[in-house]
DNA sequence: CGCGCGATTGAGTAATTTCAAATCTAGTGG
DNA sequence: CCACTAGATTTGAAATTACTCAATCGCGCG
């Protein structure tokens, strides 16, 4: 936050009083579909992924978030509807808890505070613009690239057949994508 | 903004008082790949696209832009980036200019402004992860059937290659569709 | 009347999926 | 340390889907 807001010690402690820290295990979720939403989560260690499965038990993975992001089902927190969205911890993970209701008092309060959220959920319109794009524009394979380009790290961490659920394609083709 | 936030006559006349009426014509081009970008435009009366062509002339469509929306390059907006997104008038239309010098301006002034902007923002974030996910979730016929649900009058106002270029198939695969 | 744009149709091609089977790998208990 | 197993990955072959390219159709407008 420092880095786009600039608070002082005072007001950092202040926002950080805010936050309860919880830690989960590797296969732990932390949101089911149909859930009442009330919190975000900030990722301090860890990586989840945020997912829904159709009918036939297959499986689309809308984000992953690895240290330093921000995670939950946004729209059921925001619109109050039951999440549609699953989340669960692809390894053993440390989270920041703000509930909805800080966020708000938080933003209230602080200015800085909420401009932080707002050039926050900014650029994560503008990352999903771009995922959008690329959906549209790209094939699996440059996608794939694409992907590996931004986060090489994301590839040692989880399996393939997670990534193929985020690019869109099956695991048999992305298998069989010449890297 | 007066349902999102409560404005007072006041405030509203104050941030009225810094965007500008402009007028353009069908066809016309208010943004080119390459440009710089300095605005953000709401859509008093109209419809726009904001689109890229590919090295093949194939066009895909980020996003149609109604009454009552807002439209810019806001990659290039925020991050100083030449556009990379043309964006074009579809009909004869009347927009509001905002700088992001104002934006940035009025939301350090005004708090529910910057709420307002907040609120638009996370809408809009939210309404892209529902593309995301129909994108990879849904084949072109249901997500034609989605966007017809959703924005009946669009499909009298635009030619149906537009239509297949924003729901990334081709025109031919569009009209072979069974709706 | 004919032009131009949009929409449709047809045929062949390319890409991706599905289903099935084989292979590889990491972690576990003996 | 090794064998075993579950999960992950790869490979194969057929079926499906969407694409490209080309031709045709329909209609509004000068």
């Amino acid at each position: 936050m420092n880095e786009m807001v600039e608070l002082t010690d005072e007001e950092f402690g202040y926002i950080a009083s805010h936050f309860k820290v919880r830690k989960f295990r590797k296969h732990a979720i932390i949101c089911h579909p149909g859930d009442l939403v009330t919190t975000e989560y900030f990722v301090v260690k860890g990586l989840l992924k945020t997912s829904v499965m159709d009918d036939h038990g297959k499986e689309y993975i809308l984000q992953f978030a690895m240290e330093n992001w921000w995670v939950s089902d946004y729209n059921a927190l925001h619109s109050h509807e039951p999440a549609e969205f699953s989340i669960a911890c692809l390894e053993d993970t440390v989270l920041l808890v703000l509930s909805i209701a800080d966020r708000q008092k938080l933003s209230a309060e602080l200015h800085k505070f909420e401009t932080f959220f707002s050039l926050k959920t900014t650029s994560g319109f503008i990352n999903l613009q771009k995922r959008v794009m690329a959906l549209l524009k790209n094939d699996a394979h440059s996608r794939y690239k694409q992907l590996f380009a931004q986060y090489p790290t994301l590839f040692q961490r989880v399996p393939k057949s997670l990534i193929a659920a985020y690019l869109g394609v099956t695991r048999e083709t992305l298998s069989r994508l010449s890297l």
